[in-house]
DNA sequence: CCTAATTATCTTATCCACTAAGATAATATA
DNA sequence: TATATTATCTTAGTGGATAAGATAATTAGG
């Protein structure tokens, strides 16, 4: 016998990791970007400028499909290329954030006031619990995908 | 100037998003699935037997990827086709949920037991609130994919 | 210093999953 | 019964991934 509200909880967020995969997929699509694409350009503005090197690390991707990624998005002036100075032969991906906003914020609009609108109705208190639940669960799944990463592979 | 507990939870909650689909795919890596693979099969897990038509709606792939989604996951034996007995063209795809369990349980272990703690962490009272937000927010992001997806293409 | 080893990124060949369009086969309709 | 519709599959072509090796800059050793 189980706790039931425990399982509708994990049933749930593991419809909430869905609903977003495929929001974000939509939503990359309409903006002309891969799914890939859409991801990591997130993770740029998020981070900031950085080295292929680190995006491939971050990644997981090959240092070659991340030629390829700076190549596409660049080609859309999303990016640019730079030469470090303190090393040439590494290259900095700068993210053209203003740009990237342009293109990105119309389509997260509709979804983001809805969701302002949602947060508003919660009492601070609740907003809290909210968010203790988000540091710890994300702590979670990112030593689960470090460790499935590391033991092994990829 | 704006609201920082709001800005933080909206920041938290794209993290949420990011990490829960890197480790999706580092799981389905693991099981020697795609992520694209290892999340249909949930679905199918989730929502049982169904036609290789519905999959195609409810997933936004061409007929035709469908067909070889379900060449795979048939390869590796995790789901079977069955032709309808009421409409011999619908070929109904039968997840062997066994099998998939068996296959993905071990790899989903070390983070459902971490959850499951987290979990107990909150009260009754709270988990309840951690509920309403989440099918709130998959209510909204549903919506979005959905209204995006629609007006014009894919 | 100068050569060799290392490091960071790019290039190439190949693979795999996707789309678009049309083929095939079963069912519904007139 | 002939025709239209529906459900899935097939085929050709594309894009983004990997793996392995090339290129160029930096570091280390004698």
């Amino acid at each position: 016998m189980e706790n039931e509200p425990l399982r509708q909880i994990r049933k749930l967020s593991q419809y909430y990791a869905y609903s977003s995969i495929q929001m974000h997929e939509a939503i990359g699509h309409k903006a002309g970007l891969s799914g890939t694409d859409h991801k990591y350009l997130g993770w740029l503005i998020e981070k900031g400028e950085m080295t292929a090197g680190e995006l491939a690390n971050l990644t997981g991707l090959t240092t070659g499909a991340i030629t390829g990624l700076i190549d596409r998005l660049e080609k859309k002036k999303l990016v640019r290329r730079k030469f470090a100075e303190d090393d040439r032969r590494k290259v900095l991906i700068a993210p053209d954030t203003k740009k990237i906003m342009a293109l990105l914020q119309p389509l997260y609009k509709d979804f983001r006031n809805k969701s302002e609108q949602l947060l508003a109705s919660f009492s601070q208190k609740d907003l809290k619990v909210i968010e203790t639940y988000f540091r710890s669960a994300i702590e979670i799944m990112e030593a689960t995908t470090h460790s499935l990463n590391k033991k092994q592979s990829r």
